[in-house]
DNA sequence: TGTACTGTAATATTTTTTATTACAGATAAA
DNA sequence: TTTATCTGTAATAAAAAATATTACAGTACA
């Protein structure tokens, strides 16, 4: 759970909860103390991914683009998790080992299965559901 | 994936392929092209959770402490983990947000369960499994 | 007693992540 | 139309984490 994924996650809540405002990098950065320029970053992603919409200029901002039950957490995942997605391995076994020479492709494999049940079990739970929990 | 898990991995895998073999570090070190201090400390984990067993002095090394059928990736995933296993975010939310004051618990919780997922995923997969699949 | 290991600490290097600075472009309002 | 306040983005710096290196004590064997 790394610190891209709670920023997304941190700002979708904000944004969940003040339906209808346009929340600004500074004001969601503060929030969480992080760099706004950091935020931005994530929601560059987010928007990629059609999960956010923005305005630019003088009372710009950040809104969400879909309603949050529409929006997994395995969305957010997915979304911050880019752009490299494919080919995570940087492996440098000894190929002249039996060993060496396969194992990159083995822990590949499994690296993506693993990534499969993340995703299976984020993609139970909404923004909505997440929010929701809050008092 | 991280490397950690990587090197343990492919450690039990020598160790599988060459049963009652000692394995010294430098040799595993050789064949992932790795330092030999880092598959050492590996080495320590993984034997403090009772999976493989060393022999220190001349003609020292590393053997599996079980067979490879009692072994599973759940097993490695949880050695090399430690220490930590407990209490990961380094949250710095803005207290005075009402948000912020509680997101940290609520991704606590998510970290908990999709580490509780990844575990039930590798806990099916022996390293017996594993290494049946190279050539 | 010398050799070849593990165990471990201390330090250095590399890589990754996060923060900062800077500024162009957009939009609204004075 | 000018000024203020945003986003978008790049470039750079600083901090944190992972990995590598060096060093050496302790152990076991021949």
């Amino acid at each position: 759970m790394n610190g891209q994924f709670q920023i997304a996650t941190h700002v979708l809540t904000l944004l969940c909860k003040q339906p209808g405002e346009l929340l600004s990098s500074d004001y969601v950065a503060g929030s969480m103390n992080v760099n706004p320029v950091l935020v931005r970053k994530e929601m560059r992603k987010l928007r990629a991914c059609g999960l956010i919409e923005s305005k630019e200029g003088k009372t710009g901002g950040y809104s969400l683009a879909l309603p949050p039950q529409k929006i997994t957490l395995a969305d957010v995942y997915k979304a911050v998790k880019l752009p490299p997605a494919l080919g995570q391995a940087k492996n440098k076994p000894n190929p002249a080992c039996p060993v060496g020479k396969q194992i990159g492709a083995h822990l590949d494999h499994l690296a993506d299965d693993v990534e499969a049940a993340i995703i299976k079990k984020l993609s139970t739970i909404t923004i909505f559901d997440f929010v929701n929990q809050f008092d």
